[in-house]
DNA sequence: ATGACTGCAAAGACTTTGCATCTTT
DNA sequence: AAAGATGCAAAGTCTTTGCAGTCAT
């Protein structure tokens, strides 16, 4: 039986309150002035258990870092080429259509999509405005 | 001044001539037999190497492993969360608007972009059809 | 109490690197 | 000969695991 623990509570707190699609070792440093005595392999144990159980999603590997992220809603990103950020890009679906053909194409069977932008985000842009 | 060698043509020959969007493990033992001297240090060099000229592509870390594709024209993939494999699927390209509306969403520029599928391949399809 | 969760540190797995040697130009 | 490329093995990183102790139910 699964059950309850603070650390465990504060380290999906701590992935929800954040658009950074942060690492382990993120997650891990900003929860260890709270939690002096956390351990990075329990941050790595309860982000593998909430991605199997689906509460949160692994974005991919940026440098080798694998990236998370608690919105599990459908929605695309943009991976910089030059900090490694991840930036959420693109609330718009895959369109039906592009997926049953994806289907038809492979033979098998589709059940989550995902696009990925690579270039340059905002900050380091050249071309960015002074927002 | 870059030189040419046997070993780093093979490499990419290895790559050109498959479909499986290999690991450089693969590739290493693909090539082994016919060079037996091969070290899969160079292997990764020249994944490396290939990938900052943009000769070959990362279609991303499945499982841990990076996998690799020398087909760098726009395309999507398909991984099977079952086998790892990774499948073309859609060579339907990314609605430009689409582009524009992620870099103005981001202030950042997109320079590529990537479409994965996650699902299961045709062979790890249950419900496949006896082709 | 019992089973789950955690800390710690060791072990694993993939990738990168340093250095001497062998190749290509 | 000079600049590269490679083999080999050691070193680096990120992640997973085993075990004993601690915590939630």
């Amino acid at each position: 039986m699964k059950r309850r623990s603070k650390k465990r509570d504060a380290i999906m707190s701590c992935l929800q309150g954040t658009k950074l699609h942060p690492t382990a070792e993120w997650v891990y440093q900003q929860l260890k002035p709270d939690y002096p005595d956390l351990s990075l392999g329990t941050v790595y144990r309860n982000l593998s258990q909430f991605k199997e159980e689906g509460a949160i999603v692994s974005v991919g590997t940026v440098g080798g870092l694998e990236r998370f992220d608690a919105d599990t809603s459908p929605h695309g990103h943009l991976v910089c080429r030059s900090c490694g950020a991840v930036v959420d890009a693109g609330r718009a679906d895959i369109p039906a259509a592009v997926i049953a053909c994806a289907e038809k194409e492979t033979g098998g069977v589709v059940e989550a999509s995902r696009l990925i932008f690579t270039g340059l985000c905002q900050t380091c842009n050249p071309k960015k405005f002074s927002s």
